[in-house]
DNA sequence: GTTGAGCGTT
């Protein structure tokens, strides 16, 4: 909901590259750092970690491109490039979002291989549909940036309407509920009683 | 209105 690039949540992070953006200021935005790293190759995917229930920047940024020669020169280009008075860190990811070990950026396949029989069935992985030309590329580019001008417009929605929000008279309800004498709660009193039960 | 090592999404 917060920055994406495609309607229907991040892309696929495989067949992917991810950048570690390290050392951007708290306010910096993926709005800010999509017209830099736009300018090296097709970004896919811009995620700013948040704080969970402040919704503070952390401080760092991944930045997704789909093909790694484009997200090497994006490293080579952005790294220690200064942004907003601070030096930006720009470098390949190691981990993914699961905790995966990624190189280059790119998760390892942790595919199960096909042991045994129809080996070379399938074109192989390095391939690139580099057959749609540099120009398809670059059209699309420019159709994830309207994309992204409206994702821009709803992260700022997004941000108002939470900062709105305040506590409402159910909340206090929900808060003020007593769990002895909830009848909601009435499954947890008897679990309580379960470890005395001889069986 | 503050902070500063780090590896991510309903």
């Amino acid at each position: 909901e917060m920055s994406r690039f495609g309607r229907s949540g991040p892309p696929p992070i495989r067949d992917t590259y991810s950048l570690l953006v390290l050392n951007i200021t708290f306010r910096t935005t993926a709005d800010d750092l999509f017209p830099l790293f736009d300018k090296y190759g097709e970004v896919v995917d811009i995620y700013i970690p948040r704080d969970r229930r402040t919704g503070d920047s952390r401080g760092f940024a991944f930045v997704r491109y789909k093909y790694e020669d484009e997200a090497q020169k994006a490293v080579d280009r952005l790294d220690g490039r200064l942004v907003d008075g601070r030096e930006m860190m720009v470098q390949f990811a190691k981990y993914g979002p699961n905790a995966e070990r990624i190189q280059k950026g790119r998760i390892m396949e942790t595919v199960p291989k096909p042991r045994g029989r129809s080996r070379s069935r399938s074109p192989r992985r390095g391939y690139r549909d580099d057959h749609r030309g540099r120009d398809s590329r670059r059209r699309s580019r420019s159709r994830s940036g309207d994309r992204y001008g409206r994702d821009r417009y709803r992260e700022r929605d997004h941000h108002r309407r939470s900062r709105s929000r305040s506590t409402s008279p159910d909340d206090y309800k929900r808060r003020g509920r007593d769990r002895y004498t909830d009848p909601d709660n009435h499954c947890c009193f008897m679990l309580g009683y379960i470890p005395y039960i001889h069986l």
